[in-house]
DNA sequence: TTGTAGGCGTTATCAG
DNA sequence: CTGATAACGCCTACAA
């Protein structure tokens, strides 16, 4: 198993009879080699198939181009999306990306992220577990003044870079859809309460009912764990059982409100005259569902190379840059699932 | 932006009054070493907090710990399962994963291929982008003795370590199980006609029909270019404007066939009665579709995990392996899409 | 504008 | 069983 090790800067000195310094400096285009030499000594790099050892360059300056990215899930739609994004980013401002996923628990994202700073990434993008509370397990990277920006899933107390969706906003917009449509008694399937952008979430959805003047009812608003087709299927069977059943849900995802539409199908309950329903991500899966499902587009390839920009940003500017939160828009999604005939 | 060191093998060396290179030896529990030694160094180690560098050994050893991943999108359903699977047997193993997208472009695999090369990757896993039909850009990798291994979309007559489906024979029950609901007349979407997999699954199509009999009509056998939702309804719509239109379509992915019940049902066309589907793959949203779609299993988790484990083995034995070929079963997942009542 | 020299942290090769 | 020494290929003060 031996690796050819290729032309080095040396090999590239000694043919020129230049100092291999000069070489290294003239292949960066360091100000003060003569422009005369950075081409001689360019041309015979190309010539001699001269490639950059990345990992001798990492070992001197004491970091890859190595990007991380840890995600909760990687086959989700709008996760995928996401590091679709900001793989192409990296790759055409020449870094990788490493990614690894939580799989929603706390003790894999501690052990991915120790994994990634031992590997010394060069930047990270982070979108936290559904599990996580505490954030010390970043900490090593803010010491080492690596940058970090978080996405969708963020720790909202925590200084630091962010790219995220107004989803308060975004819940208001969808919920106030509803009651366009003609719904008055609204029920809300949200995730984890402590997540930020579900907590956001309900917030806007419950200053939508205000708005409108319409009561805010504990008993039909849910919290799911996972917010998995099957917690969907559960909650709108216990939904469509009250003796008043809700005529509309709002769910702060796509997999949740589809098995809610199958579920009332299921029941004889008409979709969306008798309950609108309305999710949020805007996955494929919004044009398969018969009635297509409402939702509230997520732009989540975008938020990937906004993510890997900012990170790049971050790594060009000498003094700690203060820390930027950045929100993308998003917009309801309207289909037949919410769109009531007159 | 300076990063922290930490603790290397010369502090623990000195601390303990023996050579860097007992501490090296003892941390991989070299052979040669005392137990006793061993036992000291990795107290300390623990103790201190040692991490080992893996720039450095990198360097040294020439190569890194990184195992690279080109596959055409990540955000497939399908993909984004094999490379979950791969991520989550490499992280078990102490590797990392990079990924990168060829897009089913020809020229981003060659770059991509190139990126990895330069970053000096343990190991490779690829499939093929829709346009390959050449297998130069790999040879550097050959040369180099960096372990390859190709999965789903693999170069057919290259002599290299493959993990795949048996696409002929999952291709043949498929067909088998449309004819055994009594179709007569079944239609196929393929993909590009070059790549091995859909090339296989049209054979396993065609060996069907003969086997019972019925007729091969190249004028209901499509070949799609990317098997979109989009080209999925063009082809539906040709097939159902015909005089003798099919009773059946078998296609090579789970999209178009959506697409086609999309298509029928919004003609009036029954499905499955007047038309039985069947896709490829079983991805989710063979589930949100109504009538839910019959599909071939794919296991694509399991893919993703074995092919690290073959990368690991390769690795791991010293003299050239032969190339090997690790076929997964698939089996025909029956669902309304294609069970006629009697 | 260019060269010199030392070091990044590890591992492999020799010797002992 | 252990130690000294020399790379791995590049970058960057500091010197010239």
């Amino acid at each position: 198993m031996k690796k050819k090790t290729g032309v080095t800067i040396y090999d590239l000195a000694a043919e020129l009879n230049v100092s291999p310094s000069t070489v290294s400096r003239a292949l960066q285009n360091h100000p003060s080699i003569g422009k005369a030499t950075i081409k001689i000594v360019k041309k015979l790099a190309i010539e001699r198939g001269y490639r950059l050892n990345t990992i001798a360059a990492s070992l001197r300056k004491r970091e890859t181009n190595n990007i991380g990215i840890l995600v909760p899930w990687i086959n989700r739609p709008f996760i995928s999306s996401l590091i679709s994004g900001a793989e192409a980013a990296a790759r055409a401002a020449g870094y990788n990306v490493l990614i690894s996923q939580s799989h929603d628990s706390i003790d894999n994202e501690i052990d991915n992220i120790k994994a990634f700073f031992e590997s010394r990434i060069c930047g990270l993008i982070v979108s936290l577990a559904m599990e996580t509370k505490e954030f010390d397990h970043f900490d090593r990277f803010f010491e080492n003044d690596t940058p970090i920006v978080f996405v969708d899933r963020i720790p909202e107390h925590l200084d630091a870079h962010k790219v995220i969706i107004d989803n308060h906003a975004a819940a208001f917009k969808a919920t106030q859809h509803l009651i366009e449509q003609g719904c008055r008694r609204i029920a809300h399937f949200g995730g984890a309460s402590h997540q930020t952008i579900y907590k956001e979430r309900r917030r806007g959805y419950e200053d939508a009912l205000k708005k409108y003047n319409l009561p805010i009812d504990e008993s039909i608003i849910f919290h799911g764990d996972r917010l998995s087709a099957d917690e969907g299927l559960k909650m709108t069977a216990l939904l469509l059982k009250m003796p008043v059943p809700p005529d509309g849900i709002f769910s702060a995802n796509d997999t949740a409100a589809v098995s809610a539409i199958q579920y009332a199908k299921s029941v004889g309950v008409n979709v969306p005259n008798d309950l609108a329903v309305i999710g949020f991500n805007n996955d494929p899966l919004c044009l398969i569902i018969d009635p297509p499902l409402s939702s509230v587009s997520h732009p989540a390839v975008e938020m990937g190379r906004i993510a890997v920009e900012q990170i790049l940003k971050i790594k060009a500017s000498k003094e700690d840059l203060l820390t930027q939160t950045i929100t993308l828009k998003t917009e309801v999604v309207a289909r037949a699932s919410t769109l009531r005939k007159p």
